[in-house]
DNA sequence: TTAAACTTTCAAAACATTTTGAAAGTTAGA
DNA sequence: TCTAACTTTCAAAATGTTTTGAAAGTTTAA
């Protein structure tokens, strides 16, 4: 396979795998775009490299900027913005994986929480209902901590966790 | 909370969650139910409580159980079908794990493997290419290992990762 | 068989998200 | 200050996804 072939396939398929995880596909294509290049680009680049707009590549600069996995970066006696990925991959998981905690797990948590506060008495399905939505949030908070654990030692952490694991 | 307002509050809440991960709320939603409920539910059960139409219940319920989370039930005398969700949550969380790094985590190494073949000789451009979808590619490699380790111990995995990991 | 009870399918409609591009906003330097 | 270079915003358009519901399909039991 020639460079440009790879490039564009890496683009395409970070892409798609960010449509399935609720992330939009340009917003995982910039991502890429920017993992894979040697410099920081400018928005001009972006625009040109993947075709699309102006006001979609502000939006989702902006975007993987409030993730923290891009920055902006200024050249001297340059007036425009660059942009680059976060390079190291670990601490790419680690942002990811606090971020999706903050945003969608403590929330849940909480509601999990609320609702299996209900009294049991009322009926056998109420019964039924707290004991599951208890077991639910035991579960969900235990994988939360566990998520914390692993991603909060700074140096390859996939490396140490497996080597626990395989003890 | 009273139980009808928990309930529904659940439910609300799990189908926003599924959207957040790719899974369509309404499949979400579902799931959500069947797992509170004592018993085994029939289509109409589910339009009902939910108020979506026939066709969408029985193309979430097909989903559902092709992620092999949610279960055929025959009550005997009854013609109609019933459905269940696994019960188990360490086993839910198990085959969730499982389908994710088949349907995804999977294609996607195959695709990083291919895509970091080239020749690196061709330009620097190429050789940082090169460089950093190898580094994703031992990265997402490792990452699939540890869920594999992780959820391959039937009983209480959770549990049992989190005593390994605060040693 | 047949018919009633039930489930699945799928085209069209409804709804939701993403993208565009032009106008408004901002900033740096002359 | 002013202006040119640049970025952001946002309403409208394009695109993508989900949902509906009626027709087709299937199964069971008489």
């Amino acid at each position: 396979m020639k460079f440009e072939e790879a490039k564009s396939k890496f683009i395409q398929t970070w892409g798609a795998l960010g449509s399935q995880w609720g992330i939009n596909k340009t917003m995982a294509q910039i991502h890429a775009l920017l993992m894979v290049s040697p410099d920081a680009l400018s928005m001009e680049d972006i625009m040109e490299q993947l075709q699309i707009s102006r006001g979609n590549t502000s939006m989702n600069l902006r975007a993987l900027m409030d993730w923290g996995i891009v920055y902006k970066e200024y050249k001297p006696g340059e007036r425009k913005e660059f942009f680059a990925a976060e390079g190291n991959i670990d601490e790419l998981a680690r942002k990811i994986a606090r971020e999706r905690s903050r945003r969608e797990i403590k929330p849940t948590l909480r509601v999990l929480k609320d609702v299996s506060s209900i009294d049991k008495s009322t009926s056998s399905e109420a019964a039924h209902f707290k004991a599951k939505t208890e077991e639910l949030y035991d579960f969900v908070s235990r994988a939360d901590n566990m998520l914390e654990k692993i991603t909060e030692q700074k140096e390859n952490w996939i490396t140490k966790t497996i080597l626990k694991l395989m003890r």
